[in-house]
DNA sequence: GCCAATACATAGCACGCCTACATACGGGTG
DNA sequence: CACCCGTATGTAGGCGTGCTATGTATTGGC
């Protein structure tokens, strides 16, 4: 989710959680101890890199994507599709009801 | 996914790991360590009821759903539903690039 | 003056999946 | 007869990571 919110383009930390509130339709709510040390992850593993900013005062730190990291977005996108079909598979109910062994 | 596939009715242990996987075309391949005390969470949570049986010389622990499982099952599907929408709308790839802010 | 929103970050807890291991019976094959 | 695979149940320890709680600082509105 992380990598989807920044394909549009780089975002801070906090705009990077709120675009995942809205996104979701308020549904998801990451905080803040969640999203930070994973957005560290993501960077150590080479998906996201950071810059600093000012605006005025203050500072934010800026994440984008690296080619590595739009390559992984794909793949993890195709990965969560297979995986939530194979899980509504199994979630399906019987609407024939199968003899018990 | 152990409560669901055991609606259509009562299975025991080794019989709802293929289950899984066989419902799931094999993507999904639980191992003992991850169902048995999967298993004993859900009946200690009174969600399952178990019992022993002999076949032969070899001893099987059958599992079945309580009426409280039943209805657990219903709303988790529900959750599930609206738990993996959410995060669909989240990875949805942007068809039309947003301004960056 | 104070509180909420913005913005970043760490520490510790809890949960649960996975790997690996342990045990034992039944049936087939070399 | 020995061996191994499939069936069957289970525990122990490691590990990742989401969550809660806490800490700090700036900006802007009431």
């Amino acid at each position: 989710m992380l990598l989807s919110v920044l394909e549009a383009g780089p975002l801070h930390g906090y705009a990077i959680i709120t675009a995942v509130q809205d996104r979701s339709g308020g549904a998801l709510e990451l905080r803040t101890g969640t999203i930070y040390p994973a957005l560290n992850r993501l960077e150590r593993l080479g998906l996201l890199r950071s810059s600093w900013q000012s605006v005025g005062e203050r500072r934010r730190r800026c994440y984008e994507l690296t080619e590595v990291g739009r390559r992984n977005l794909d793949t993890e996108r195709s990965a969560w599709q297979a995986f939530t079909h194979a899980i509504g598979s199994v979630l399906a109910p019987a609407t024939q009801p199968r003899p018990v062994s």
